[in-house]
DNA sequence: AATGAATGAGTTTTCATTCAT
DNA sequence: GATGAATGAAAACTCATTCAT
């Protein structure tokens, strides 16, 4: 009955027992003691861990955005050396890379994002400030180098972070329905090609050429 | 003991305080209790009249995915008559105005939609390979008519669904943390100003251009 | 959806929907709508007829006891003129022919019985009384008058009694387990031969000898 | 708030009270929220042993019929040894004595065995179908061996265990009515003498006369 | 470090019944 | 005569958590 390999901690075990059935049945649809099944500990042992249920899910909040925001406070400080558009891109790219290869994790964040249970909020909201300034930065940086085309900047931001969510959030819908895997290495390569293709578009092409006009004269 | 004032149809004010609450607390975030309790009900009724709370559920997809599909059904079938960007185009008007005037039901849906509860899924498939029809054929019929630029189809529709849904599933981030708000009408107007523009950006222009240069030949 | 046969008035149809579900599932087993939904008629009017779910027992107990106890009672009266021995196999005979053709009820009844609820013992305990003193004379008149062997009655009655009740009690095991079917009219037929066979080892045969005996002094 | 006395552990004490109210007021007619008051536990406890209140009925089928059919086959493979009537009664012997030591058990399951839930009929068909093998061994090797004077088996049988389980199945009947006390050694003493009378009429005589007969020549 | 026993609170659902119609 | 709406009570069960070990 005694786990004979505990090379991998029992907390960690405990913890991606917990985004596998987050990310499948949603918190609420989740028990500790699904959990613990899943873990193959007793449910007391997670208590003991995460001090409740609470505890696991506070755990993976902090395990999405402390890698999500370091991603953008990168480059929100590389707008000192790079180009705006080139910042905002790879931001892109980091996110799209990270969230692919924890695909799990982040359709479960996304989704209980939009949950107003009162203690998720407040564990949420000053993440997700923290994701606001960095965004904003990004864009309103380029604008005033005109590497991004001057516009009213929360629509922008809202298009694309529904970009760099929804596959992951409605992941198994792609899979089912459109055959898509979002999972897989080779969709973030080909995903990234068209948010590009978007911030090209809306974003930088006509800013360029005004950069380019500007340098001539 | 009984109500005095029937007017509005008890069927229909639980299904109303159902709506409320799954937006707010997700559909395993709310008891029946809850629900009765909102809706001035006996937990009881909730069971007479819809079957279970199971049966609430049900009634809020058909609520919503019935008239969104008419909306796209309604568009595939203009496509004989009217060309495909303006088709395209209309059913994204009427599926954000639709949507704005119901996000609360929107935004549970859109939530729901990504729990792999078996029931749910059993509910839903249906209604996602009609979606994913319809869609197809507005693309598709665009650019065989030289309307719509030639391109994969699905990365498209992907990541119009992303913004169509976006802000009605993440509706009280954007009110918290981008004071936007989905629900206003003028919300629906602006937005859709965006999509719009997404649409003649990477889809139509260039099609277009060619179509004019086929029509001047 | 309205009945158009009413022929079967529908307190009649209510109470064999009735007899039939417990003896199925038992007077515990069986709710009031699984009873309406059978009879096809609407909850409610089982109250109106029977006051309750209740009622509807008690007349399942009426619809049984009384004719049982008047077979008993007829050939009580016939002790006057008919030899006990006889008087009590022809009691026999009526009992399990009843019992046949009312094999539902009777094993309803025979389980129910044994049942402490305080209202089923309420209703039951006078039949029981009854059933008692019938009984009694039965075989006390047989021994007074020699037809019988003398010998105490009550582990007599509580024989005879069980292998009058058995058959229906258990019937489905019966048909399962032994092949024999105590609803079809040839089986009481054979059944009763066994009894008979019981009746004259055990009560008759010696009594009669020393009724012969005496006779013929 | 713990208990002080866990001398008689929690699960058993639970076993005993179930056993106890279903004896008295059915399975259907007994809540768990009864049998927790009466093992003065946590209904939740009776769910956390037992795994739901079908989980106890299982474990009292199991406890009844466990030593039931151990007492049938001993006696059966006693026949290579012992004469069939012998072997016969000594099974009969023990199987009241069995009874009357469990008395409420008995009554219970004798009483249950007749409902026609499904889940019910699944666990004890196996057992049924063994006490039927047990039961025609007994008799037909008897009648093989000439101790049993030959007849069809099915009657004697039915006759046999209605006179084995009525006197506990109507224990109450029986205590009420006919000033008989099932559950008191001294009753199954007499009772016993009455059955083998019976076996003695109806089986054994004739055939040990035959046998007698045969010896001689 | 980890657990088995036990629980109080809360879950959904079913029940028999009532009452206006 | 018969019913649809509605309910209070209670059913079985599940849950997250605690605590002695």
């Amino acid at each position: 009955m005694k786990k004979l390999d505990t090379s991998k901690s029992t907390k960690e075990s405990i913890f991606k027992a917990a985004v596998y059935l987050f990310y499948d049945h949603g918190f609420d649809g989740t028990s500790v003691r699904d959990i613990a099944k899943r873990a193959d500990v007793n449910p007391a042992t997670i208590s003991y861990y995460f001090k409740g249920k609470q505890g696991v899910l506070e755990a993976c909040f902090t395990h999405f955005f402390e890698p999500y925001l370091r991603f953008l406070q990168e480059e929100v400080e590389a707008l000192n050396y790079v180009s705006a558009d080139l910042c905002l891109k790879r931001a892109v790219y980091k996110i799209l890379k990270f969230q692919s290869e924890n695909h799990q994790l982040s359709r479960f964040i996304w989704r209980e994002v939009s949950i107003d249970s009162q203690v998720v909020r407040e564990i949420i909201s000053s993440y997700l400030m923290k994701e606001r300034h960095y965004m904003k930065r990004l864009f309103e940086q380029g604008m005033k180098d005109h590497a991004l085309k001057k516009q009213p900047v929360s629509f922008l931001v809202i298009q694309l972070k529904s970009m760099l969510t929804m596959p992951f959030l409605h992941s198994q819908q792609l899979r089912e329905v459109w055959q898509m895997f979002p999972q897989e290495y080779y969709f973030i390569d080909q995903y990234y090609k068209n948010i590009d293709q978007w911030i090209d578009l809306l974003l930088v092409s006509e800013a360029k050429e005004v950069m380019k006009k500007e340098l001539i004269i």
